[in-house]
RNA sequence: GGGCAGGUAGAUCAGUUGGAAGAUCGCUACCUUGGCAUGGUAGAGGCCGGGGGUUCAAAUCCCCCCCUGUCCA
């Protein structure tokens, strides 16, 4: 491996490869060092005493990166969003090179420059509980890079003038004693790709990483690269920090903001204490809360102070810290299009929001958390002023999701108190916190604050959380093996030269497993949500049109004799494709309606246009309300009269996005260097594959037929338009009026009609109710009237007739005193009820069983009160006539 | 996408081994008061989330679906 790191700019200038007693890695440096540097081999040496030669703010140091890059002929690169929405492995941008997979790593896009500098917003949660603790773990970060992308034939620069250029940056631009910086000799593995890699190493902190993709791991093993790639990845926030020289990463990034949340919580800590704190936890990894004792007990002793005196400087720091880094995230993943909810990327905010707010209640601040969310956004908007345009509606999110936390808490601490309840005084078992946290959101703190009982919390207790996830099953994904030749003839898709053809001759270029495939077609196949074409082809019915890679098959209504090189004549069913081209930009209205309507964080999550209904699900916290959904549907109707030109256009990836920004990317991945870009001119701007109207106005009339929350954050709008809308009317129309003709009213009145309807039918059913009631009470008399008498107790034998309620009649015969009930029903599964009074000891359940014993039923119940049924209904009118011995017996047996 | 906890009166929730759907608050009317807070009495209000199944009988047991909450990826 070491040839790998053989470099001639080591060799020339003098560095020394030094192997680290303590690890084993090899290490390159012009200085001559006692181990590789990095902790913990080495703890940090930094702290007030910073090898930079300036204190850098973020800001400044983001901005001294880029520019000297830039002046090493870098072009420089905006960032990309946090939500990759142009892929669909990951839910975010975890480092620079992100944003060039896979397009750019396969060839298929030109990378926006090359080579290029970037500070790309990344989030990354694997670490999220070390976060506010080691003084270096964030959630979100900036990633600096620079990166060269090398062509056969067309190399950029590859090892030496990244560790040159490197090198250069820290001790030129920013003054670094050149012997004190270290680089590692490594291996990198990711993304199905791997290469050497270079670890820069300063005072303790791994600075850098620098890797050199040269192989593609494979099935068949290691490969080399068509394209090598320079992937380098900074710590913006660690170059601030030891510039700095500040106890934690956190005071030196997030200085204003720590500084007013320290103030509003009113503490001022130790700073000698939180210095060795720092550099304690900066050797440590922590897993469980015995590692975190572990660590403040460690840095107490160095200190020659208490455990108690340690956490009271500590444990608000790290709460505050936890906030900085939370709210930061949460102002950058809303902004980007993240609605926080219960699934998938949502949850992640969720989680970013309820831990910030445990944080608060920890240190019992009490303000508002999208207050400190505004506090981030101003002091990152001077360099990401996107923020400063969504900042009300990033507010507002993080204002929903803090209610909706608080309601969390409201409904916790009832089923607490009820839990506390039931165990008079016995502590809470283990097995049920795990339950209160896994299903009801409570973590064992807030389960201690809410009850009266004694709560033990064992320290791997979120170990024995992830345990019980642990035996969940991975469902393996089937890769949809491609049952389709490598090397069909492609299709110049002619639907998008001139959507207006209906009618066509053109050339089989081949016939595959039956499908058609033409030199050129106007039949749009199946894609972005929009169903494909139908029509005819030399008479024969079209009924499917799938696009595979770049080749569009045209599947026919049975056999065919259609061949390669044959002329075909093509006939589009018209009235189906302009139905189709209606809901699809219908699509767009909604959608750029609903962002106008709601707010930016509206995105499309995912579509469906067929002939009838059509349908659109965006991102939002809540189901629209019936006004909110009549204000839309106005404002779509209002978009379709304003006749708005929908301009479509084929440009450069690049150029859409710099004019567009990464809104266009509503409908998902969209591959390729050039993007189709669908502009509903004001309303709404997305890269989009369909098939549109050419102005608003041939929309025809937009019905949103109903909203529905499909799931937490994602809300279903289904719709209409155009001739499709007018049927529904029609439809409905054709309702009202057969409902009036049936009530016999005009459809002017018929609500009112219906209303009164049913309030004549409720009082119907009181007054028969009422009417049974009393027709039970007279038929009791008479029953009462024929009783047998059997040693002073009176006996009614009854067989029920159809329409008389057997349970009232028990029951208003058996409110009298001395009565013993027999009533039987002959119907088709006989039924039988046996009851007495309350002043009686009688126990029915055996003189029930025994009647039922000779129908062949079973039965059970109460003593007072027993019913049975099922046997031989025909055989129930017998088993009456021996009721009145059975029921002679038992009293007498008492 | 997967796991877990739930869904009973307008609200919050009980409902034992399957066997007559309940409590509290709120609501309506009346009584108590000069009026109000309050107190007293009476009453209204339920497809027990939906659909199947087991059973003589299901809010209760089994299966499927829908909805809500929550944790994890």
């Amino acid at each position: 491996m070491s040839s790998e790191f053989d470099l001639a700019f080591f060799h020339d200038n003098d560095f020394h490869r030094q192997i680290c007693p303590k690890c084993g890695r090899a290490f390159w440096s012009q200085g001559l060092h006692p181990s590789c540097g990095e902790s913990p081999c080495e703890e940090y040496s930094f702290i007030n005493n910073s090898p930079i030669k300036r204190a850098y703010s973020n800001h400044e140091m983001r901005e001294e990166y880029l520019s000297f890059f830039e002046e090493n002929g870098h072009g420089r690169v905006g960032r990309y969003p946090i939500v990759a929405r142009w892929r669909d492995d990951v839910f975010f941008t975890q480092a620079s090179i992100y944003d060039f997979q896979p397009w750019v790593l396969n060839g298929v896009v030109e990378p926006p420059a090359n080579p290029l500098t970037i500070s790309q917003t990344c989030v990354r949660f694997n670490d999220i509980d070390n976060v506010g603790r080691t003084g270096r773990h964030y959630t979100f970060f900036e990633m600096l890079a620079h990166h060269a992308f090398n062509k056969p034939g067309k190399e950029i620069y590859f090892k030496d003038r990244t560790v040159e250029l490197c090198h250069r940056f820290y001790t030129e631009r920013l003054g670094v004693q050149k012997e004190k910086m270290r680089y590692i000799e490594e291996w990198w593995e990711g993304g199905g790709n791997s290469g050497p890699c270079v670890e820069v190493i300063l005072e303790g902190v791994e600075l850098a990483t620098l890797v050199f993709m040269q192989y593609r791991e494979t099935p068949q093993g290691r490969v080399p690269m068509d394209m090598t790639v320079v992937d380098t990845g900074y710590g913006l926030e660690r170059a601030t920090w030891i510039s700095q020289g500040t106890p934690s990463a956190y005071e030196a990034v997030f200085g204003p903001v720590v500084q007013s949340i320290q103030k509003a919580v009113g503490i001022q800590p130790d700073q000698r204490i939180l210095e060795e704190y720092s550099k304690v936890a900066g050797a440590m990894n922590m897993k469980t809360a015995a590692d975190v004792r572990d660590l403040r007990q460690r840095t107490a002793d160095r200190l020659g102070i208490s455990y108690e005196e340690l956490l009271a400087n500590v444990g608000p720091m790290e709460n505050i810290y936890v906030i900085c880094d939370h709210s930061r995230a949460l102002a950058f993943m809303l902004n980007d299009g993240v609605v926080p909810s219960n699934v998938r990327e949502g949850y992640f905010a969720r989680m970013l929001v309820r831990r910030a707010l445990r944080s608060m209640r920890a240190l019992d601040l009490k303000m508002p958390l999208a207050d400190i969310v505004a506090m981030q956004i101003d002091y990152f908007s001077p360099h990401f002023p996107e923020l400063v345009e969504n900042r009300e509606d990033i507010m507002n999110l993080v204002k929903v999701e803090e209610q909706r936390y608080y309601e969390t808490l409201d409904r916790g601490r009832s089923i607490v108190q009820r839990m506390t309840k039931d165990l008079k005084g016995a502590p809470i078992t283990v097995e049920k916190l795990i339950e209160l946290y896994d299903s009801h959101g409570l973590n064992p703190e807030i389960v201690k604050e809410f009850s009266d009982v004694p709560v033990e919390i064992p320290d791997n207790f979120y170990m024995q959380v992830a345990k019980r996830h642990e035996a969940t099953e991975v469902v393996a994904e089937r890769d949809k093996e491609e049952e389709f030749p490598q090397n069909m003839p492609e299709t110049k898709m002619s639907y998008y030269d001139d959507p207006e053809v209906m009618a066509f001759e053109a050339r089989v270029s081949a016939v595959i497993n039956g499908a058609v495939v033409l030199e050129h077609t106007y039949f749009y196949p199946e894609g972005g949500g929009q169903e494909p074409d139908y029509g005819t082809m030399n008479g024969i019915e079209v009924k499917n049109v799938q696009k595979v890679r770049n080749t569009i098959l045209h599947y026919l209504d049975g056999e065919h004799s259609i061949s390669e090189g044959d002329i075909v004549v093509c006939a589009i069913n018209e009235s189906r494709r302009r139905q189709l081209m209606r809901h699809h930009t219908a699509a767009h209205i909604i959608n750029g309606s609903a962002r106008t309507m709601l707010g930016n964080h509206i995105w499309q999550t995912g579509a469906h246009k067929s002939v009838d209904e059509a349908r659109l699900d965006v991102t939002h916290y809540e189901n629209l309300s019936e006004e909110q959904r009549e204000q839309l549907e106005r404002r779509c109707n209002e978009v379709v009269l304003e006749d708005h030109p929908v301009q479509i256009k084929f440009m450069p990836r690049d150029e859409a996005e710099a004019q567009f920004g990464f809104r266009l990317y509503q409908g998902g991945v969209v591959p390729g260097r050039i993007i189709r870009v669908v502009n509903t001119t004001g309303v709404d701007v997305e890269a989009c594959g369909g098939l549109h109207c050419d102005r608003t106005s041939r929309v025809g009339p937009i019905r949103i037929l109903r909203t529905k929350r499909i799931q937490d954050g994602v809300v279903r709008i289904e719709y209409s338009a155009g001739l499709a809308a007018v049927s529904g009317m029609q439809s409905d129309k054709a309702c009202v009026d057969a409902l009036a003709d049936k009530l016999n009213v005009n459809r002017e009145t018929v609500l009112p009609a219906a209303i009164k309807l049913l309030a004549d039918m409720k009082e119907d059913r009181k007054r028969l109710e009422a009417l049974t009631a009393r027709l039970n009470d007279n038929m009791a008399e008479a029953l009462l009237a024929r009783a047998v008498l059997v040693d002073g107790v009176r006996v009614v034998v009854y067989r029920v007739d159809e329409g008389e309620d057997p349970q009232a009649l028990s029951l208003s015969l058996t409110s009298k005193p001395g009565v013993v009930a027999v009533l039987g029903v002959a119907s088709k599964s006989p039924k039988l009820f046996v009851s007495r009074s309350a002043d009686l000891t009688l126990d029915c359940r055996p003189v029930l069983k025994e009647i039922m014993k000779l129908v062949g039923g079973g039965g059970g119940g109460k003593p007072e009160f027993a019913q049975g049924g099922g046997g031989d209904p025909s055989k129930l009118p017998g088993a009456l006539e021996k009721a009145p011995e059975i029921v002679r017996a038992a009293l007498s047996r008492k």
